[in-house]
DNA sequence: GTCGAATGGACAGCTTACTGTCGATTGGGG
DNA sequence: CCCCAATCGACAGTAAGCTGTCCATTCGAC
């Protein structure tokens, strides 16, 4: 998306410029989150969006096709199988036959790819307990709520922005 | 990055958990407004990444050189200049000479560029309007300044980073 | 029982980010 | 004055997301 103009003149920061900078922030932070976590375990084999899939797994109460791991993740089926096969061929994920579906096998974690995924998990916390070091548990579960209230309108407006995009004039005018 | 457990049974939620759902919030709502801004800006002939870096342009006083640009919006050069790139191609965009250095050259919007990116700049502000309807915008400020607090702390951690991965062992006891 | 919709994987190709390496240009220290 | 460090663009290659198309499988409606 966008980028905001510098807030405004005089008076109370408009909802759309507060919206504009939330934007930018989210983008920077998504940067740093998936370079950070890139950096975090590296070397046990993993990356953010492998370390992602694993959690994805780990949260489901029994294994599932990687078509299902995906919509759980809000992600194309394609994004995930390519990440799935990587790592089936090294070794850290294993596809287990599904007796529901023949072609649709069930993706689970090997051993290694248990123990990578724990290690991952005791480094983030102990990462993350610096990074929130004297902030109110409070203010972060209050963005967190924020966040998702947007999400959830984002998703429910796509009818709206083909209204705004489709609208052929009147948008000079706002 | 990763994934969060399911918050913790009983007690306040952890500093640890939430920022786990942070993350997780931060990278879903990255690509709903990569996908939202996408399509709202389709028939312009602009995409997410193409209007920001038509942000970071507009947002400067005078023209810069590429590089400038990506390290003002925090990204690589290479990605800052492949946009560019296509931009130019298609008359977004045009690179004037730099006076003060030869290869250099200065990335500035031409007339149609400027047009795409204001009547972006509309829709994405009726499309905000609807979005943030009924969220007090200081909610929207308070997220924003917690996520740019944690962006600076996460750039301040990269020394940190290291000794969580590198330590050879110590995190088995978290 | 059969057909069709929904679901799943495979294959191919695109976009946007990254990295590393190289040569060109500039400007400052000695 | 010269050389070195910093900066910039070019080129090449990677990661992680996306799309679209095709075929297989399953399951439910009829």
């Amino acid at each position: 998306m966008p980028v905001s103009s510098a807030d405004p003149p005089g008076d109370r920061p408009s909802a759309r410029d507060a919206f504009s900078d939330l934007a930018l922030a989210v983008f920077r932070l998504n940067g740093g989150l998936i370079e950070a976590g890139d950096a975090l375990v590296q070397d046990l084999g993993l990356t953010s969006a492998r370390w992602q899939v694993l959690g994805a797994i780990a949260l489901a109460p029994a294994p599932l096709p990687v078509a299902h791991i995906a919509r759980n993740m809000g992600l194309a089926r394609q994004s995930v199988q390519r990440v799935v096969d990587d790592m089936q061929a090294e070794g850290l994920v294993r596809l287990a036959p599904n007796p529901h579906h023949r072609r649709a096998a069930l993706v689970a974690m090997t051993p290694s790819g248990e123990a990578a995924y724990h290690r991952a998990i005791a480094r983030k916390d102990r990462w993350a307990d610096g990074l929130t070091d004297g902030l109110p548990p409070a203010a972060i579960t209050a963005a967190v709520r924020l966040l998702r209230t947007l999400q959830e309108r984002i998703d429910a407006s796509h009818a709206h922005i083909a209204t705004l995009a489709g609208a052929p004039r009147q948008e000079s005018e706002e």
